[in-house]
Order: structure tokens, then sequence, then C-alpha cells
RNA sequence: CGGGAUGUGGCUCAGUCUGGUUAGAGCGCAGCGUUCGGGACGCUGAGGCCGAGUGUUCGAAUCACUCCAUCCCGACCA
């Protein structure tokens, strides 16, 4: 391809309203433009990244057994009525009616479409498993879209459903998936790392999660550095021994602490660590008001406190609320003589001790000398807290690291939720009707764009990997003017497009320095320099993107020199994805 | 939805506080010339209902009110 015929409109600055590198890279590379918030073109540079990605998916789904389908974007409200979610789902699903004033709605994932798919067309246990997957285009009504390609409400993605017999065949196709996801990202060349994941409002009974390691991820996950285990952090058990203290503690006395809202300022005022102190919050958890405590220092986890409670959505109490149910202005709340709190959860952390400082259910005022067993009343004692990097790993006692990550994909074991809502039976071997045991399994497609330049880039650009680059190798015509350099440039670009190498030739009339500057912005991870200088050496510049070495091929034995060379930028890429992989999850290597 | 910020040529921004000729710069774009191995320089030129509406005023990019859009933080989420 030559530049001159393409379109690649490169920009000097990155736009006012993009926050993340991927975003502006993204931009300034001529790749994506905005439309709106959250929703972007794909220009023929950024095109040409998706569709990378999406066959690297496509291969590894078919090689796996799946089969491609595509469903429509637009679904009816019907069949999510049948399944409970079109009260459920919220304000992410976009609604809208049409000229016969009936329920729509822009698809957001599949499980409703393929389950009626599927339960009208298999009825026995010969025809299973299948598993049908569909790369597409999903509309999501994000609260805030944000970060370009990142978060945004309409992206790409590939939808895989898998349905089973029974039990060993759904956990089959859920390892079939893990593994091709396995594959999908190492072949990507990108440092990656499955991690146990909460399964979210897609419901389900365990999942893992896919996340690109990069610093400047949305997520962080726990990582241990001695064993296996790894998992998002929303999801990460805390290690309890499970001993309760045996300790004696004093009289619980209340005292006065004037103006002290915060754990600090309580644990700095009475002369305690904020270990000593309990935090109390106050939560609502549909519609009732619920306490959870937990250690002054330590964080509490929602998602861990939601799903103990089973509640569909809970929210911190307003100010207002909290007056109400302590009787006291807000920063006094305690696990002591709330008023209207059922429900008080604790940190198993507040069982292995006593005699702590919390809140008095009065303004100004503390107690101490709490021991939760005597003084209060204490619902049941479980895992709330945030792990953090300083507790022991909760499989092996090991030491944890959290790094951060990018979800890019999500495997689900679904079970019986969809096809009992739906009723998607099968006829098995003893002619008994049965349901359909469903898995789901999402990879971000133009997620992967966005994270693998966040973990992929430099100051002067996107350096992408091999697999990914929407070029592989950009040749440099230094010289278009100069009839030798041209024709050589020219021979070079058709010899590596002959051998199936996706090769821009940049022709343009354009000074030297502004080739180096857009070659290496749009990240192809292959330069090759043809100028007057090398040539009258006889020597092509080759430029590795990513270390940046440059090297000199002998043009006169180009096919031979251009082939070691390549090898050896494959094999450096290798070694770093290798490396970077090990330097997050520590000695053992391998992303499983 | 709560908190914060920003809307001025295609892009990045100045001008707004302290209202007053024809609204500026850099980049980009078009033409000409000089340049030509890491985002060149000179000259010429095109391009703007200053986010929208209402108001205040002799006069509004500038002040007030309303609305809209975008971005950031939070809640939420593959």
């Amino acid at each position: 391809m030559r530049w001159s015929r393409y379109y690649i409109p490169t920009l000097k600055e990155a736009p006012a309203d993009a926050e993340v590198v991927s975003h502006k890279l993204l931009v300034r590379a001529g790749m994506i433009r905005k439309l709106t918030s959250g929703l972007y073109s794909f220009l023929p540079l950024g095109l040409r990244a998706l569709n990378k990605s999406g066959r690297i998916v496509r291969e590894e789904m078919d090689r796996a057994g799946a089969l491609e389908i595509v469903m429509p974007v637009v679904q009816p409200g019907d069949l999510w009525k049948e399944s409970g979610r079109w009260e459920h789902y919220g304000r992410e699903l976009l609604r809208f009616v049409d000229r016969h004033d009936r329920d729509y709605c822009l698809g957001p994932t599949h499980e409703e479409v393929v389950t009626d798919l599927v339960r009208g067309e298999i009825k026995s246990y010969r025809q299973l498993p299948v598993n049908l997957y569909q790369v597409q285009t999903k509309f999501r009504d994000e609260i805030r879209p944000r970060f370009g390609l990142m978060r945004c409400r309409e992206f790409v993605m590939k939808d895989a459903y898998s349905f089973d017999k029974d039990e060993p065949g759904a956990e089959a196709s859920y390892r079939a998936m893990y593994d091709a996801y396995s594959r999908i990202f190492s072949r990507m060349g990108m440092r990656f790392r499955p991690v146990q994941a909460d399964s979210g409002a897609i419901g389900g009974s365990f999942s893992h999660e896919f996340m690109v390691l990069a610093d400047t991820g949305e997520d962080t996950i726990a990582v241990c550095r001695d064993c296996d285990f790894a998992a998002n952090l929303e999801k990460a058990p805390v290690a309890f021994s499970g001993a309760p203290c045996t300790e004696t503690c004093p009289p619980m006395e209340e005292v006065p602490t004037p103006d002290t809202h915060t754990v600090d300022e309580v644990a700095a005022f009475l002369g305690v660590a904020p270990a000593r102190v309990v935090k109390t919050l106050l939560y609502v958890a549909d519609g009732e008001p619920v306490a959870a405590l937990v250690r002054g220092d330590r964080e509490l986890n929602e998602v861990k406190f939601k799903n103990l409670l089973g509640a569909a959505e809970i929210e911190l109490a307003e100010p207002a609320r909290v007056v109400e149910l302590t009787g006291a202005a807000v920063g006094f709340a305690g696990p002591v003589g709330l008023k209207g709190v059922a429900r008080v959860y604790a940190d198993n952390e507040l069982m292995a001790a006593t005699d702590w400082v919390a809140g008095a259910n009065r303004t100004d005022a503390h107690v101490r000398h709490l021991d939760l067993a005597r003084d209060a009343a204490v619902t049941v004692f479980a895992d709330l807290r945030t792990i953090t990097a300083q507790d022991p790993c909760p499989v092996c006692g090991g030491a944890l690291e959290l790094p951060r990550g990018i979800e890019v994909g999500h495997v689900f074991k679904l079970g019986l939720k969809y096809s009992e809502a739906m009723n998607a039976k099968f006829l098995d071997e003893e002619g008994k009707e049965r349901f359909m045991i469903m898995g789901c399994y999402g990879i971000g497609v133009s997620r992967i764009i966005a994270a693998c330049i966040e973990q992929n880039h430099d100051e002067h650009g996107i350096v992408f990997p091999i697999p990914l680059a929407p070029f592989e190798v950009v040749v440099l015509n230094l010289a278009p003017k100069d009839e030798a350099v041209s024709a050589k440039a020219q021979e070079i670009h058709d010899f590596l497009e002959a051998q199936g190498v996706d090769t821009l030739l940049d022709d343009r009339e354009e000074r030297p320095g502004v080739k180096f500057k857009d070659a290496d912005l749009i990240g192809c991870p292959m330069q090759l320099v043809v100028g007057g200088k090398g040539l009258e050496r006889g020597v092509i510049e080759a430029k590795d993107r990513r270390t940046g070495e440059k090297s000199e091929l002998d043009a006169a034995d180009f096919a031979a020199a251009y082939a070691t060379w390549r090898a050896g930028v494959e094999r450096g890429w290798a070694d770093y994805a290798a490396f970077r992989d090990g330097a997050a999850a520590s000695a053992k290597g391998g992303g499983e």
C-alpha cells in the first residue's frame, strides 16, 4: 500500500478530550475519530488493526470448535421480558419502540437471542454440544463512556455461547474457551493474566477474566508470587484463621470526641492506631438499611458485601439517612445503638481482636473498650474487606502483588440461568427432557486495540506487536524524486507484499523528518529506510520499532538479510512478552 | 444522577475578570519560492452566525439567566 494513496490523517497534537494514552495515540495516528461521546469511527488504519484482532479471535474460536454466526443488533423486548432482564438490566439497555409501538432494544449482549435460536432448533442430545459465536457491534448505554476505545457505548465484541447436555460437557466447553483465550492473547503478543472474577450482572456460577497487564488499567488484580492464584481485587478472598479473640476487654465507655469525623481524626484524638477503630458503614440494600463493619484502616469490598447480602442493589446511605439511623451527625456511627438497622455485618478480622474504638451514635462522642461479641449484635462475621498487598495469598500463604489490568476477555459458566428462564430443553439418552447447560464467553475485540496500545507505546507513539499491527512493515522512501531510491523502495515493498507481508510504502513528497515521526507514531513494528545515503553504501536501514535498534541490511542480498533481521525482531518480541509476564506475575511465568 | 471544568476556523489555544474599530496566534490546508536523513523557512491566501437561546446595554466572544454538548472525579459496568 502506498501512503500517498492511503488515508492516514496524523496529528501533531492530541485532542483536548483525550485523557489516556491509547485514546490520544489512536486519534493522533489517524486510526479513529470521535463522532460523539462513546461513539467512534474507524479510519482505514484503525480498521486494519481491528480486523487483525478479529481475525486472530476467529481463527482460535474456529480451532476450538466454535461456529460463527451473526445475530441481529436490534432485539425484541419480549425476549428480554422472558429472561427477566428487561426489568433487571437497567439503563444500560437502550430501549425504543418501533412504529407499531412494540418494545425493542439494541443488543448489549446476546444470551436471549442465541437461547431463542437454539431452543427452536436443537432438540436432541445428539446435537450437543454446540458453541456459537459472532463478532459484532454491541451497544451499551454506559453511564459514563470514557477513555476512547476502552469504554465506549458502541464497540466490537466477540461473544460465544456454549450449550451442553451435562455438567462434564459444560466444563469441557468452558475449558476449551479458557484455553482458546489464552492462545488468542498469547498470539497477539500481549502480556496478560487470567484471573478469577465476580460474575456480576450476567450471572452464573463462576468465571475468569483475561486481563492485559498495564499500569493504566481500570482494574486491579491480586496475584500470588508463589502459586497460581490470581483474582480480580473485587473477588479475591482474604484468608482468615477463624480463631475468635480470647482476650478480655474492660467495660465499654463513652468518650467525648468533639469534631472528629474520620477514622484518622478519631484515632489521633484518642491516641490509638486506626487499626484499633471499627469503621461503621451504613448501606441501603434493596431498600433495607444494613450496617457493615470493617477495621478503620481497611476498605469495605462492596462486591463481597453485595454478594453476601444477596441484594440486587446496594448503595451507601445518604447523609440524611445516616442521621436518622444513628441519631447523630455523620461521622459518629457505631455498631451499638443503631436504630432500625436489623442486620449488622462485620469483617472477619474484627472477630480476631477486641477492645475497639467505634462511633457512639451520638454527635461528638465515640466509645472505647468495645467488645463486639459482648456489646454489639453482629448478625454474622464474614469476609468483607478488600485484600491488600500485605495480606498473604489466600491459597498458599505466599506474598501478593497487585498489578493493574485491562479486562479484554471474560468467560462465564452460566449453568441453567437462561435455559430455564427461556425453556431451552432437549431430550437426553433416556428420552427425558432436560435443560441445556450454558456458558458465555466474551472478548472485547475493539478494546483489545486500546489495551494493546496502553501496554505497548513510548514517547514517540504506538509500538504494535506484529500480529496486531495494521502494517507490519513500513518502507520509508526518503527521496521520492530520486529514481534509484524510489525504484529500490518500490521493489522492497513489492517483494514484501508478494510474501504476504502487510507493507506500507511512504512515498509522500515530505521531508524525511516528517516520515520518521509518522512512522514511529503509527507504530509499525518494523521500519525499512531507503535513502540516498544508505543506497550509495549498498544498505537498507532497518529499525526495530520496539527497541529502537537500527541495523543495516545488504541491499544486494535483501531477501536473506531481511529474513534474518525479521527473525531477530520476532524473537525479541517473544522474549519481551515472556519477560514482562514473568515480571508482573513473578517467577511463575506463563499465563496460567 | 451528584461534584468540578470547558465550549472561539479542521486541531491546540489566547482574548472573557476590567463590554468599545474589520476576533488573534501556532499547527494544518491552498499557491509560489528556497530547502531536503528526525515534525524546515519566507511570502501570499482560503477558512470563524465566538455551543444555542433569552435578557441587560448606545454597544456583548466578554455581563446575567436558561438550555445543550464535551471532558474529569464519584456512583455504575464486558
